[in-house]
DNA sequence: CCATAAAGCTAAGGCTAATAGCCTTAGCCG
DNA sequence: CGGCTAAGGCTATTAGCCTTAGCTTTATGG
């Protein structure tokens, strides 16, 4: 038995690729473990909780990275362009990563590791909404509507929820107008 | 061994409530045929297709009553009255059955049943849209923000996402404000 | 070179879904 | 009224999964 050279990240690497590959249904220990190549009690010597601390961990991990990209997305950008591209960067993520976005559970228990990577891809949304004039609880709610909206679009159209054949090009660009179109005429905003 | 009166109806009213006390992941076989009195092998005389097909029937039966209460909530109205009408009609729906919301599947297999339900619940909506003016193509796009914005708020409220102490119900104003206003200066509406 | 901690393994228990086959109930028809 | 049939129960069984317990091997540091 020649060691696997496992590590939390390890498993959680070998964790999403399952998951790109068979949706999060498809996510059990056994199959991580074939994936490691190892036997499935092996994995509980990296992440002790089983599977609920896995599907922690995935959730973290896809949240950090769909922060990354946000932040990246708004470099050197500003209001109607930092928000075009945040969103896009968002729908872009989802729609890349069909399966790792359905992975993100709906209703997380609390985490602080999870409530922190979800803190910084907030952090991203309220600093694009302050160059909006918007600060303080209003700046929440407008926080919360650009995460309500992406959220929705890169969700519904993850699951292929939009059956009619418009193209979903045009729709994404509707949708970032209304976002973008409603910040500049936010009641407190300028 | 009395029969126990179950239908496939029947069935999912147990579901239902067994989701509503435990969440989605509280479903199971197991536990439906407890609430029914029953031993688990006897639902299949009910729902041939065992737990997969259980799941297929309450997404309709969900959909199906979201699409009831949007129904219900534009009668008589028209435009913006009833565009905040049937978002506060979705977002209540969500808000009092959040596990029954979360309880619809992410990704859908292709279904009939569904897809009826779920194009009943579009049609209401597109109704309203004409009353903008919006048809054909554009009338979908709009559809798709409207579905977008009411389920990223439904399903990230319902499920314990919005962790700041701002409050909910101003969110939902904005939120609503800003689709509303969406629509009024939409490209081609009026 | 050995002691020890980390990382692997097998074995076993408990839960679930699902299938197979049998028995009982309810209702209808002769 | 008797009995047939179909529907709706049941138990038993299989297969797959998660999880824990306890043993064994590997790697490493003194």
């Amino acid at each position: 038995m020649p060691r696997a050279g496992l590590s939390p990240a390890a498993v959680v690497d070998h964790a999403l690729e399952l998951i790109d590959a068979q949706g999060p249904e498809g996510l059990t220990l056994a199959a991580v473990a074939g994936r490691a190549g190892v036997a499935t009690p092996s994995l509980y010597k990296h992440v002790t909780g089983g599977l609920a601390e896995l599907r922690r961990l995935i959730a973290v991990r896809v949240t950090e990275e769909l922060a990354e990209r946000l932040a990246e997305s708004v470099l050197g950008r500003s209001r109607d362009e930092a928000m075009t591209a945040l969103l896009n960067a968002y729908l872009d993520y989802a729609e890349q990563h069909p399966r790792r976005y359905a992975a993100l559970p709906q209703a997380p228990d609390p985490d602080p590791d999870l409530t922190r990577a979800a803190a910084r891809l907030v952090g991203v949304i309220i600093a694009v909404l302050n160059g909006y004039g918007l600060t303080g609880e209003e700046s929440v709610h407008a926080a919360r509507t650009v995460r309500s909206t992406a959220h929705g679009f890169a969700s519904l159209s993850a699951g292929g929820a939009f059956r009619l054949a418009a193209d979903l090009t045009v729709t994404r660009q509707r949708v970032i107008r209304v976002v973008v179109e409603g910040l500049r005429a936010w009641p407190e905003a300028g």
